[in-house]
DNA sequence: GCCGTTTTCGGCCCGACTGTTTTCAGTCG
């Protein structure tokens, strides 16, 4: 996995560097698009090349290949030697600064000697930009804001956080007199793991003013700067340092708005180019024939002046691009436009579809609550099973288990489970996977229990064969019945295991072991793409939230989130199974 | 650089906002 992570910089790299040369466009965008599939593939590399497949991704043409195989083949790329020389590294990283692009980037080193953000800066507050043709004041005094956005924001945050600052604006906007109906859009609509910013739409009022929503947006209390305000746009900062950018549409425009805003922009391009393939303009303001569109007036801010073939609702646009609706979760340009042509689409998993949870902590290892307060809780959930599954004796700082309390605990929930009517409660154990691949208990004390999950929480710097081994090892023990967060990542702190994934689910696959999609942020472990694969290879998926109170069996609608984002049905979802039919899971095994 | 049920060459998604401009380039999503 870090052999795709280091190709995917390499070539996100080697299209800053072509973007900043002023080198044709599409190059840039074509090397973008092969960092993007590199980070995104769970694919053995070497063995594409090995076997000649590389050439059959889509994207990846005879350069990029080349790169790729001589890469793995030495470790380095000549290309991009080539590519990068006389490139000072830093002016790579002002690419990252906000209101700064490539074209200017190129005048502030051809024209200034300035290499990196540091010369930049000082640069500014010696004055030595006046001058400089298309840059003036206001120019300057955005780059020194976007420096010092950049230092403090450090870019993006994580998915509940984000939702939780923007459900409240949402509310707000909802209630303006002026306003029709409001949604959030963007990455956050997806529910991306992470959210660079907050995009909102509102459909305002027919004959209202879409200015004065604007306004009264950038009056909220919530609003600590505002960065840009135009007819259908205003972009501001909220205190705690999150962008939220806003437009406002007519009702008619609002669906066509919500599929532009929506995103990914990757999804929004190919719909483009499918529309053009079939005579037709698609635009934030609808789909249009284009020989009509062509001869249309336009003007900003206002929907062109011919009629639109459809606006209102996503669903309409999608029909008459001959499509069917494709939820937000699957728009990430990764097969799904394909698929829905098809009609092969997945019915995605709903949270209502979830009847139990199998991963969560009591007071006996590092909860907060009793066996039976998530007991009840999960009941008036209206779960059908709950497992108890606390810490073994190696996760010493979370207080985890010997196997004396084990034992004791498991019947402390055999009695709970007699308390609580109407919900099958499962004794069972987080049981670390030791870095050996051993487990942190005995056969015979595994065998006491009814549901087993089997995490790696130490040694998560090993490498691919031992880190692979390891995982394997625990997924043949006839006890594990779930790898929970199989590589232990944790988004943007630290990397996980480097697991060779095909092993892993080839094996898990045959032996009837569930891998895990863990709801609690920053986990979300596996992650969308993997667990993408592991359904595919045959694995069955157990979505969990590994909840240390009441309030963290809520975590749940992440876990269902990444599992939408997975393509995941539930019937692929061990969740999602009644509890006779998670029994026979569970024995099967045994 | 990549791609091809009209193309092996000639295309490659689209609009809003800002700033520095007299008609447009750069940036962003």
């Amino acid at each position: 996995m870090s052999l795709n992570n280091d190709l995917s910089n390499l070539f996100a790299t080697m299209a800053a560097i072509l973007e900043i040369k002023g080198e044709p466009v599409f190059k840039a965008i074509a090397f973008t698009k092969v960092s993007r599939w590199l980070k995104d593939s769970t694919l053995d590399l070497a063995d594409l090349v090995a076997t000649g497949k590389l050439a059959d991704v889509e994207g990846i043409g005879p350069s990029s290949r080349r790169i790729i195989e001589e890469f793995i083949r030495t470790g380095s790329s000549s290309d991009f030697q080539e590519l990068s020389k006389g490139v000072p590294a830093g002016v790579i990283g002002m690419l990252d600064i906000p209101s700064l692009g490539p074209k200017t980037i190129s005048l502030l080193w051809k024209s200034r000697n300035i290499t990196s953000v540091d010369e930049l800066k000082s640069a500014i507050e010696k004055g030595e930009l006046a001058g400089l043709k298309g840059i003036g004041e206001k120019k300057i005094a955005a780059i020194k804001e976007g420096i010092e956005l950049r230092a403090k924001a450090g870019g993006r945050v994580g998915l509940p956080a984000a939702l939780a600052a923007a459900l409240p604006i949402l509310e707000e906007l909802g209630a303006l007199p002026n306003v029709v109906e409001a949604k959030i859009a963007g990455s956050l609509r997806r529910f991306r793991e992470t959210i660079g910013d907050v995009d909102l739409l509102c459909a305002a009022k027919p004959g209202a003013d879409p200015q004065s929503i604007g306004r009264a947006v950038a009056a909220f209390p919530q609003v600590q700067k505002v960065l840009a305000q135009g007819v259908t746009k205003t972009s501001i900062v909220t205190f705690d340092g999150l962008q939220v950018d806003l437009r406002i549409v007519p009702p008619a425009n609002f669906g066509a708005a919500l599929l532009y805003f929506t995103g990914s922009k990757e999804h929004g391009v190919r719909l483009r180019s499918r529309a053009i393939d079939q005579g037709m303009t698609l635009n934030e303001w609808g789909i249009y024939r284009t020989s009509e569109y062509d001869k249309s007036a336009k003007k900003t801010g206002e929907a062109p002046s011919v009629k639109p073939l459809a606006s209102r609702t996503e669903a309409d646009v999608y029909k008459v691009l001959g499509l069917p609706y494709i939820e937000p979760e699957l728009r990430e340009d990764r097969g799904e436009i394909d698929a829905a042509a098809a009609g092969k689409l997945p019915k995605l998993v709903e949270l209502a579809e979830i009847r139990g949870d199998l991963h969560c902590h009591t007071t006996a290892s590092d909860g907060a609550n009793s066996i039976l307060e998530m007991a009840q809780a999960a009941r008036e959930k209206g779960y059908q099973f709950l497992a108890i599954t606390d810490h073994s004796k190696s996760s010493v700082i979370a207080n985890g288990l010997t196997a004396e309390r084990l034992l004791a605990h498991v019947k402390a929930i055999h009695k709970a489970a007699e308390q609580v009517k109407g919900l099958t409660l499962l004794a069972g154990c987080e049981v670390d996977i030791l870095a050996d691949g051993h487990l942190d208990f005995e056969a015979e004390v595994l065998a006491e229990l009814d549901w087993v999950v089997a995490s790696p929480h130490v040694a998560l710097r090993q490498d691919r064969p031992k880190a692979t081994d390891r995982i394997l090892r625990a997924i043949e023990s006839r006890y594990v019945n779930v790898i929970g967060h199989p590589t232990g990542r944790m988004i943007d702190q630290r990397e996980g295991l480097p697991l060779d994934f095909a092993r892993i689910f080839r094996a898990a696959a045959g032996s009837g072991t569930a891998l895990e999609i863990n709801g609690s942020y920053p986990r979300f472990d596996l992650n969308d793409v993997a667990a993408r694969s592991a359904a595919e290879a045959g694995v069955m998926i157990a979505v969990d939230t590994d909840a240390h109170s009441v309030g963290g069996l809520e975590q749940m609608m992440f876990g269902v989130e990444v599992a939408r984002r997975a393509w995941l049905t539930s019937g692929q979802i061990v969740n999602c199974m009644t509890p006779a039919r998670l029994t026979q899971f569970i024995s099967r095994k045994r």
